[in-house]
DNA sequence: CGCGTAAAGTCTACATCGTAGACAAGCTTC
DNA sequence: GAAGCTTGTCTACGATGTAGACTTTACGCG
């Protein structure tokens, strides 16, 4: 199909409302939403909004600041759980509510875990930071020194982004189209050399991502309950 | 500075050998692991071959089948370990070898992790898929079930990918440079905001990967030394 | 050897992108 | 009303991916 060019949001391209940063982000990300990242490019974007798109160069420095934008928004979605009774049960809330976020926000995926990797930690959105100092914050209300919430926190964070990764790219939308997707690209892996694969096959189709990730979550919470060793050096093997 | 415009590799542009898949995507990820993603266009790498860019697209649809081709390419690397003595020293040694394999292309990990997003699992180059086979005959031959043999080894490399991209953020490439930008960095944020992350400060300065890897992964094998539940659904809370 | 066919490489052209820079319109504050 | 800042617009340029037609090269078969 051709691209659809026609606004995504209500405006019937007759009303101009003043911009603002939070609008030209917010429409940003219905678009990335609706259309994926490529469909977001600056002229789109200011058609979206009525706009000439160099108006856009207001709220953000250049392209990759809106991505920066788009990506911080998102993350403040994140609601933080208060009073939860332990901090275990609060981890496992705050990685589902991750979860659900990166579920919400498919197409913004690939910014999350991409666009720090361009951006030295201090340097980045705040909005960015906010999650890691609330974790330890709690880690260490929790007991643990702060050098050791730090490494939980990697540990932990370390494996709910890989989760979410795994968890979009086993995702299929149609899920009638899925199954046979999935048997149709299984079927076409030499069986000599990928045996195992193909025999997963049902198991692969029938995906819990919720139990997937709380299963994680909990063997993640089994091996910290062993204490966590200190060494001078990295073991040779 | 300006974009270095010289050829990459040796060949004084006065040679001109055959293409070939294998060539192109070689010269391609050199080029990557020079100057990063962005340089990688058609026209650059085809210059880089001195070649015309439309040559190019008899070895690659089009430019996202070329990145295909790079990630394949450096997935490729990925030194398979036999004979250890048991699974858990045998998924230790391949999490660093994927570690190692991206500190050697960082430019590629976001690829890495990205591309698989826009491919169903049945259809991604067989390259690709190997590692998963690997580690599933691995812990299927140490003995779990097939079924468990899956979520063991999406929590394990989900977590090996996470790892990864936490250290790629982390790292900065001049590490004299490295104290000064951190510091300037973490003052930069509001002390109340923030003040656990800023206390951290010198733990975080000395940030040693291989030994967060391995403490991570102990704590998985740890974690998995706890029998797996099975439920019937995810649980309410 | 020669010739015909397929493969490999090239040329031209176009739509689209990000964005620099000069300018105009609108709002705020005396 | 005038001055000055903020906001939006216009025009223009270089770079990008790639379609389509063309030319060159390689190679098999008589």
């Amino acid at each position: 199909m051709p691209p659809p060019k026609n606004p995504i949001n209500s405006s019937p391209a007759g009303e101009k409302p003043r911009l603002s940063r939070d609008l030209v982000l917010t429409t940003a990300l219905a678009l990335v939403d609706a259309e994926g990242l490529d469909a977001l490019t600056m002229r789109r974007l200011g058609q979206e909004l009525g706009r000439d798109p160099m108006s856009l160069y207001r709220y953000a420095a250049n392209r990759a600041a809106l991505l920066d934008g788009v990506t911080e928004l998102v993350l403040k979605e994140l609601s933080i759980s208060p009073g939860l009774p332990d901090w275990q049960a609060q981890l496992r809330q705050m990685a589902h509510g991750l979860r659900l976020l990166a579920l919400r926000h498919p197409n913004v995926v690939p910014l999350l875990v991409t666009r720090p990797l361009s951006t030295p930690l201090g340097l980045r959105p705040l909005g960015t930071l906010r999650p890691l100092e609330q974790i330890l914050a709690l880690l260490i209300d929790a007991g643990f020194s702060p050098s050791d919430a730090l490494h939980v926190y990697r540990a932990y964070y370390g494996f709910l982004y890989g989760h979410i990764l795994n968890e979009l790219q086993e995702f299929v939308v149609d899920p009638e189209e899925n199954e046979a997707l999935l048997r149709l690209g299984l079927h076409r892996l030499p069986a000599k050399e990928f045996p195992r694969l193909r025999a997963l096959g049902p198991v692969l189709a029938d995906y819990d991502g919720a139990a997937e990730l709380d299963q994680g979550i909990t063997i993640l919470l089994n091996g910290l309950a062993v204490p966590l060793v200190h060494e001078e050096a990295a073991p040779k093997h």
